[in-house]
DNA sequence: ATTGATTTGTTCGTATGTATC
DNA sequence: GGATACATACGAACAAATCAA
């Protein structure tokens, strides 16, 4: 349930109906009749994703991220919906879709035992019709025997929901740069010289295991990840 | 407490006293006399810190991260324990040391009026003798009057945190890539067109006010960022 | 400047649900 | 099916920071 609050938060503070502040927590179990407890623990996923800062004895406060650039993704929040504001299309376009075995080192980095038989799903996207990244992603074929054409052309994560109620619990994040390699300059018609943003990911199935591995090249200009991180604090 | 404990169960998981899994939450609670909560929200500090995972019914298991790169900066920690692992020295050069008054860009960065008056504080920093990243801090003097240099040398976050009772609450990261200005590659002796990966950070003092603005360009090869998310699962 | 009300932070107890083993 | 282990939800009390009269 606290999970449906936070989400209508979230969508209160995109539309605007929210702007400095978030009402009371008082307020908010009134409005939604749940207990304090609840409404903390809703809040509290609307703080992991970023958006608002707590401010004991006063209130919830929410961030406005400053245009600092003209395109930020915002890691905070899940898979396929990572661009911060909301107005935007991101399209897919299949490169590669086939079946491969798992060499030494692609099953080290998913954890899975050499010789596991992957689904390799390379994608182009675009964002608002200009060239977005170039996404490899690899999934577990013993845990999505099928995966169709049509998904992977959307949402995979979608579709692997839907189909094999398959949710990411969580989320291993690396950034980092590289250059293209040939291949790769050719599909994105890049200089294979210069240096790009990537992202790779080690999504979790509930069952505390890998199932899904990718590695993503940004080529949009000007681009920045952003997310918010709290702090322990020790006294 | 819960803070406390969290602690005290990260540095029982950088030690290997913990490998695989923690303890179950019956055990915790024994071990450090708390009720259920508290073990949990400890729990909960230490998950966000993106070194476990959480399986219902199972139990929570211990990351381990990959070494895909030779030097992975954890994100989703504080301030100056960013490197995974534990064991590594970062040294601080002070290059630039003053106060200056912000200017537009700045004090709209910083969300402070403009000609707010500024520490600023660039620092050269090695890890484990070798060249790291260049720096780029302000600090607004109305939060800490007195900035000492040996602080400077140090660790600026510790110097306050003792000096002024402040403590960041959260931190903002955007992460992106530059090139340097011709003043930076003489002082990183880089060139001027290559790429850098960059960290912006704005930290915010608990009364819901930016204290701290950084730039960060890290120059050590092969470098990544790492940190865990965790997603909302919608129904 | 002090007091009192407001608002979030922490901790306890209890009960029930759900996934895993 | 039963036991174990984590997830969710309610209620209650007090602490601590903030804010306004």
């Amino acid at each position: 349930m606290y999970h449906d609050i936070a989400e209508q938060i979230i969508e209160l503070i995109n539309k605007g109906v929210f702007t400095r502040k978030l009402p009371t927590e008082a307020e908010l179990m009134r409005r939604y009749s749940v207990s304090r407890n609840t409404i903390r623990r809703a809040i509290d996923l609307v703080y992991q994703r970023g958006l608002i800062r707590r401010v004991q004895g006063s209130g919830y406060f929410i961030n406005d991220l400053p245009n600092q650039s003209k395109a930020i993704v915002n890691l905070s929040v899940g898979p396929g919906e990572t661009m911060h504001g909301g107005d935007y299309h991101l399209s897919s376009k299949v490169v590669t879709f086939d079946k491969i075995i798992a060499d030494a080192t692609l099953a080290a980095r998913m954890r899975v035992d050499t010789g596991s038989e992957l689904y390799r799903i390379v994608r182009l996207r675009d964002l608002d019709g200009e060239r977005y990244c170039l996404e490899e992603a690899y999934y577990l074929t013993t845990i999505a025997p099928v995966i169709t054409v049509e998904a992977a052309n959307h949402s995979i994560f979608d579709f692997l929901a839907e189909s094999y109620g398959i949710r990411v619990s969580s989320c291993e994040n690396y950034i980092g740069m590289t250059t293209l390699s040939p291949d790769q300059a050719v599909v994105l018609q890049e200089k294979s010289k210069q240096q790009f943003l990537t992202l790779t990911q080690l999504n979790y199935y509930g069952n505390n295991q890998v199932f899904n591995y990718s590695t993503t090249i940004f080529v949009y200009p000007d681009l920045r990840f952003y997310f918010l991180s709290s702090h322990l604090q020790s006294n």
